[in-house]
DNA sequence: CATGAATGAGGCTTCATTCAT
DNA sequence: GATGAATGAAGCCTCATTCAT
């Protein structure tokens, strides 16, 4: 038990040295060697708990994904209000967690690369495809409710809006990423403005 | 001038062969070898062109770059009506004209690991930023048109709802490029009515 | 300790077999994996302990100096008896060691080449500047000595007549090593006899 | 007539901006588009005069011992004059003429190296082996008139004099090839007053 | 369990040489 | 004859992976 503890210690150790030098370098860039120095142990050890630099890649992505959809989670359930006011306030809390981490997010650029050519591209593409799928519907969810409780009007389109509003987060993040002097954040606000006038106005007739 | 036109050709017979290798293989996975084969010609020749695989690589993007970008201008141009017919008609182009190579979407992705990652990732990074830039302006401006006729809020920050927009585009193809059963033209479409709606109702006093 | 040894010890093993390498097939024509085989070890092992080809060519050209410059030292250090008597003996003990390495003598122009046209020729020519420098201060240490006895004239001019001496001792193994039916031992013996004859006779008035 | 003298021409031509190109890169490290663009032609015509670039090196070779033999033969022949007084001339006269093109110095040690280790070594040797045995019988044939006339003494071996001599001269400008602080003509000159007075000086009873 | 010295397959790049114009 | 674009064999070096200690 303790000996399972201590294994799943160092796995975590050198997942998370990995992960480092990953977001540092790339995918290719990266040396075995140094992820071992980075995390204090020898090159041989890694390979008491990854069979190859690949497993391990795709075991930090595991990691990743994990830690950042528990904090999700955590965002999400503590939220509280109208749908719009949960809405913005969602908005706030995903778009401020990853500006946190955002010398981290040159770890998502590799993924999605890695989802398009490494040799575990279907592991990739089916983990982005579910998670996109889920972070959809936690999204489509909340505009539902906002639908049904008559605040949204009936004419939205749920599912499209929440795959718009996902991949606008991660967009902005991206062009936050190339340039230092955009603001996400702010520039997230002021778009969401326009858009929840969108869901609870009634559409003009044309 | 015949023989300038001839090298003209010949590296961009060397770039389009390479653009497909290397959507399919990712940037480490595609060997000189199979660029130089794809394109018909010697191993050797590739040198005479460009000065190494990442030049090329970087040349490659470049003409990605340049090739979305004219088709961009050209959809655009064309465009007609009140702003938000243009906004539509704007949606709807581009996403055809991307699906239209969703296959060569992978570059992208090797280009966003490029730019987080290898040597070149200033020179990446800064292309990116300027593409990002250029394309918000087009979309803002676009905006501003219609708020200045009057047809959109003057409440509306045209900056960010084209950052949003522009971002919203990338990431549904993204998705489309994760799950081919996903449909992006369509989610796009009715996103679009959500947004417009936003852009033109008198906000809600809250 | 004992790990340090090893380390040393496979360091020679390479340098070693890169010389017999070296000398037989030149640098340019010497694989990197003719060292290797020769060794009996692998091609990436080389580069454990040299950084490059020309690093371990360098390398053993600093081997083949100290052991040439050992020779010379217990050569000289053994050396009795008169001036003229220590002058023979120190010019027979050279050519006979030199002799016994005559097949390593294309190592010197090899690294005579480097000196004039390598990437290092700045290395290389210094460390020949200060050889060269090193082994005329030998020679005419000796001769001065004979002068201060006076067993030598006062008139000669220790420096040039040793700067010629080691010039004349290269030079005859390079006649040797293009000429199999040289001598350089008896003719050295025979070219000794007639400068000792100068150094020793009372110049003549002219 | 005139057309081989044109194609003459442009041998010589390629020989001599060859000879350049090699004394500065030496022989490996040269290309043969540098040779080409150095003589004003093009890559391919070269090899309407060479069959290879060793063919040319060697070219090269014969090309330098012609020119080097020629200025040692006429300052032979102008030589006047006692046995000594000829000598000292044409120590005079060589050096002279080496130092004045010792920039071209590296191209003596790339042949070295080439006749070590080079495809062309047979060739390279025997040329050497010639070379020095011709240079050996001038000057021993300077020394043989000096025995015969009295002048120097009978018990001197001419030609083991001849070699070491022959040597040292080469040596010297090795040398002062090494060390731009090494006079080589002022010390073969003080080297020479003591080796003449050992050719003149009655040997010592030992 | 942990290590890091040893390995060798693999790939980018160079450059002498060819040959169509 | 002259050219230089095209070629591809050849070789240095890298680095993930192994395995004896």
């Amino acid at each position: 038990m303790e000996d399972k503890a201590r294994k799943q210690n160092k796995r975590s150790l050198i997942i998370e040295a990995a992960a480092r030098i990953f977001a540092t370098r790339g995918f290719n860039s990266t040396l075995m060697a140094e992820i071992a120095a980075q995390a204090g142990i020898g090159k041989g050890t890694i390979y008491e708990y990854f069979s190859s630099k690949e497993d391990l890649f795709f075991s930090v992505f595991e990691w990743f994904v994990e830690k950042t959809q528990a904090e999700a989670k955590v965002s999400i359930s503590a939220l509280g209000g109208s749908a719009s006011e949960r809405l913005k306030a969602l908005n706030d809390a995903l778009l401020r967690s990853w500006l946190d981490m955002l010398d981290m997010y040159s770890l998502v650029m590799e993924f999605w690369s890695a989802s398009a050519s490494s040799k575990m591209r279907q592991r990739f593409k089916q983990a982005f495809r579910e998670g996109y799928r889920d972070f959809r519907q936690i999204v489509s969810a909340l505009l539902r409710d906002g639908i049904e409780t008559g605040e949204f009007q009936p004419e939205v389109d749920a599912e499209s809006v929440a795959a718009a509003l996902v991949g606008a987060w991660d967009a902005l993040l991206l062009q936050a990423w190339f340039d230092e002097g955009f603001d996400p954040l702010t520039t997230s606000r002021r778009f969401m403005a326009v858009l929840i006038n969108g869901l609870v106005s009634k559409p003009q007739a044309i």
